[in-house]
DNA sequence: ATGAAAGCGCTAACAT
DNA sequence: ATGTTAGCGCTTTCAT
């Protein structure tokens, strides 16, 4: 196979242009000494030759590589899109991110990585060596893992954790799953609920425990009890299912349910309807996932809107902002979450 | 901010193993012409080091950049994904490429270029230039386009059409929708039917065609008519249940309904509900694409399930070995899909 | 404000 | 079988 060279570098637009190739790279990287007029010229011969930089060029004389790297738990991800049953989780995260890097001519590229292994740190190191990104997109679980925190810190690579608590390097991005929670909560005391149970998440995710913390500070200042309306689950159908037999088969049984996720809050509605509890009337229920699938239930679910893509596209800002040496915000930057009504709440049965 | 070299590089293995950076070059790509002690010393200081080569300082050496790029239509996939109707095309997509790709070292990165747009190429070059991909994976309707197809030839790229029909240059990986169309009808005909409608998509994509081709030849084998039969629609739920609204309205109206995607589906269904028949018992129904949520609909809908992990994975596969000068197959690659079945299937009554 | 020279990390081509 | 040399396309010094 012949070997393709790049057809037209930067060589051939000096030429063209008939200045040095510095010009044209202080043109391409909008830097200052360059006459309006030598400008116009130059930028008339990259039009005029179509030329687009070389990254790797780019990144072999030490400038950016224009990549942003988005971590992801192997393990759970391969087992979501294996299940195709409707997380669009990575889609979403697409959405906000490759759009908002597409405007700065970056590129999002996601990266599989284990954090139950031992290799996470060879790994990582591994996909930083071959590719050298300018920044790292951290998610759950991989933004609360201190190998990872502590291998990017080192390196000085400008990264952004998603949904961790404040503390530790990096910039943080929170969707306040708190508020969320308390959101949720409040929806339901709103309708006269007091029962109001939550299957949370497991402890390995942050996000469990704050929406549990938002869900009992709901709860206390409405001066009702949570005592025995804690189920915990980890976001697997199986799980739900159990979290929720063990919810509705109590004696103080809840007139509703919010439940961590959707698989969940799916499992949640099976065994509501294997009780021949009916939803709304006999069981209120909040998703805490507003996918796809739980629209096309019986009925249609009301649930919390993560504002993933929204979350990720700030995410790619904050990267290309640090990366520039702008200055980042010392407190955690939030993006709120909505709650998205739906048929599954109602006021509870006389 | 402190400008980031390559933490160990090729030289430093050298100094360690006492050789010249030629030689951990070649142990590096498995090249011959290296005692296999001296290799064993080489990687002994490759792993003791933690060293991974760069792959901007490859790709710029005129090898292999890693990378492939598949290539998205902009307006649809970010439409999808917006949606949150539980498209997961990506996300198969991103299942069978990226795990592929890492078995060989590779990266798959997303682009989404817009076909309807005057600037494809200018977009598509743009990207080729500055990523030089090792290879590039074309989805519908970008396998049919001209402009890039004419484009990646000439620049000697390795690419694969992804559901196109064979003629023209790259290579071609189908998942025999005529097969799987007549899959889907002999299905139905198997339980007694003969007014089976087809919906179809749009003419822009080849697949459309091949379906009603499938179709009509499963149909003529049993010796039953299409006419009245066809509805087109272009993969929209509002097309689906206009399309549904023409076929169940009309004299013949068909017991059996194939729609070429999941939302032409599930608007059928909605459609069907409406006009009071009953799934199956009144209309039998088909999904030619086995998404998540076609699985929670009341009843589940029997679907073809195109296997578009696989296929991406054979993409890659194949864009790997044309780039390391293997044999191609010159006649197109197949992969089959599968009926899978749910509730949506009876016989036609009485 | 512009240009020339040096080098980033690696591999292909050419020695030895 | 191994080492040496010369770039790849670009940006960073450092001149002018």
């Amino acid at each position: 196979m012949a070997r393709r060279r790049q057809a037209v570098t930067i060589k051939h637009v000096a030429a063209d242009a008939g200045v040095s190739l510095q010009t044209v790279s202080r043109v391409i990287n909008d830097e200052p000494n360059v006459r309006p007029e030598m400008k116009q010229r130059v930028q008339a011969s990259i039009d005029k030759l179509g030329y687009v930089p070389s990254i790797a060029a780019q990144r072999m004389s030490g400038s950016r590589s224009y990549l942003i790297l988005a971590l992801n738990d192997r393990e759970r991800t391969v087992a979501d899109w294996r299940a195709r049953a409707g997380t669009d989780w990575v889609d979403q995260m697409l959405l906000g991110g490759m759009l908002k890097c597409a405007e700065h001519g970056y590129r999002l590229l996601i990266e599989l990585v284990d954090t139950h292994n031992d290799h996470v740190e060879r790994e990582l190191s591994a996909a930083l060596a071959a590719l050298r990104p300018d920044g790292v997109i951290l998610t759950q679980p991989h933004s609360e893992n201190p190998l990872i925190i502590g291998l990017l810190s080192k390196q000085g690579i400008p990264f952004v954790r998603i949904g961790s608590r404040g503390s530790g390097a990096g910039i943080v991005v929170q969707m306040d799953d708190e508020r969320s929670a308390r959101l949720a909560t409040d929806h339901l005391l709103g309708r006269g609920h007091e029962r109001i149970g939550l299957i949370a998440g497991p402890e390995e995710y942050g996000v469990s425990g704050w929406r549990i913390d938002g869900w009992r500070a709901a709860m206390a200042e409405a001066g009702v009890t949570t005592a025995g309306l804690l189920a915990r689950g980890d976001f697997t159908f199986a799980s739900g299912e159990k979290a929720a037999r063990d919810l509705l088969g109590s004696p103080r049984r809840p007139t509703a349910i919010i439940a961590s996720n959707d698989q969940m809050a799916l499992a949640t509605l099976k065994v509501a309807r294997e009780l021949g509890l009916d939803v709304p009337r006999d069981l209120s229920l909040i998703s805490f996932d507003n996918t796809p699938t739980i629209r096309f239930t019986q009925p249609g679910l009301t649930a919390i809107d993560q504002p993933i893509a929204e979350t990720v596209s700030k995410a790619v800002e904050l990267i290309i902002a640090a990366q520039r040496g702008e200055d980042l915000p010392e407190q955690p930057v939030i993006v709120s979450g909505s709650l998205v009504e739906r048929g599954s709440v109602s006021a509870p049965a006389g």
